[in-house]
DNA sequence: CAGTGTGAACCTTTTCACAGCA
DNA sequence: TGCTGTGAAAAGGTTCACACTG
């Protein structure tokens, strides 16, 4: 469906420079060239142009980019034109702070279910979705059809939970659990990794100066 | 201090064998295979062999890697012998959730302190640890000088947060704010980042067949 | 023999540098 | 003139393939 295919780095920046680009229209700003994009978004201005080249040319030279076309070329390229609808598993202390996340609305990523082992849990409504019985995964996304599922269950549920999800039809799964998982190559797979940060910040600690002397 | 440099992406693999090495002992598995832990890391083997040896060699050609060995010697490598301090600046559902994250400890995480502006949080204790005011985070990490700091708090206060953390000596930042940071150099910085997750799994639903036909 | 360790080939991504255009 | 768009070069990572060894 998409014109081309973009690398894997590439997405990921074009989300930076959406963010980025949201905030340029909320300051009125109307153009902004590669280099000032560059800038707020952490990279140099080659690998702007680069990556915005990936999705056609609508930059003015000696001008640069007009804001609100980039973003909607950036957003559509994304497929952030439609909403999307995601489930959470995992109603945990996790799970409810990613219920409660406002920035998910915002952003067109529509939370429909939830679910949990949790006899207390099952049945109530954490930030506006209902807690369904993790029993009911299938029953549940057959009629909500959601296309995004969020694993935030403890690591030795998550292979279990994400087999489930796959059985049930979903075509994309994000996991929270610090736990590798096999997933069939057709649904769409990332995972957020808490302790791998943590330990690659440790990594990068000891090989700094254990002591620094000024600043 | 550390023998060589290691690649990045092979930092984060070196923490993913670690889970998996931890597994094996804990099944009381002695020796395994390149192949074995690529099946396990979700990697392919030559991948395994080539990043084990940034770390030197001690696997038996004909047989594998000694478990406890191995995960020693990527623990060391990591700096994951020695137990790290940290602070989570910003008590509310996504920091509360890190505070009780079990996790932590068993890997020799832990938190000392953790920040907030809201008056009903200061003072309280959430997973063990106590909340104090944001205004004191100088006078608290001078006290407790942690090595680690969390920034969990709304995307418009995050740079004015690491601000302060890197005006108070702080040596790494972990982000969960959806913002890009400036963080001076001399400063390890990771970022996770559950928006730019969700656009990226948005631009793979997009690729794939908009309905799927058979499995 | 089975499985490691590793140079070399391959592939992907980033950066450079400059032609081309408003 | 100033900034984009892009081939080409450089850098970085992954995979291959095989010599080597317990």
């Amino acid at each position: 469906v998409n014109p081309h295919d973009i690398p894997d780095p590439t997405v990921s920046r074009l989300s930076i420079y959406a963010r980025c680009l949201e905030r340029l229209i909320k300051d009125k700003i109307n153009v902004v060239s590669s280099d000032e994009l560059a800038d707020r978004a952490g990279v140099n201005a080659a690998q702007v142009r680069k990556d915005l080249s990936y999705l056609g040319s609508f930059g003015r030279r000696g001008v640069g980019y007009e804001t609100h076309h980039l973003l909607d070329r950036v957003s559509y390229s994304l497929g952030l034109s439609k909403p999307r609808t995601l489930v959470i598993v995992g109603a945990g202390k996790l799970g409810s702070a990613l219920l409660a996340y406002k920035g998910f609305r915002e952003k067109g990523f529509k939370p429909v279910a939830a679910f949990d082992v949790n006899k207390e849990k099952i049945g109530k409504t954490i930030g506006s979705v209902r807690v369904y019985d993790i029993s009911r995964i299938k029953e549940i996304l057959k009629k909500k059809s959601p296309e995004i599922a969020i694993i935030a269950v403890p690591a030795p549920y998550a292979q279990e939970v994400a087999n489930e999800l796959v059985a049930a039809g979903i075509r994309s799964i994000l996991n929270f659990a610090p736990m590798v998982l096999k997933i069939p190559p057709q649904v769409v797979f990332r995972q957020v990794d808490l302790s791998l940060e943590l330990d690659a910040i440790s990594y990068y600690l000891n090989k700094r100066v254990p002591a620094e002397k000024s600043a």
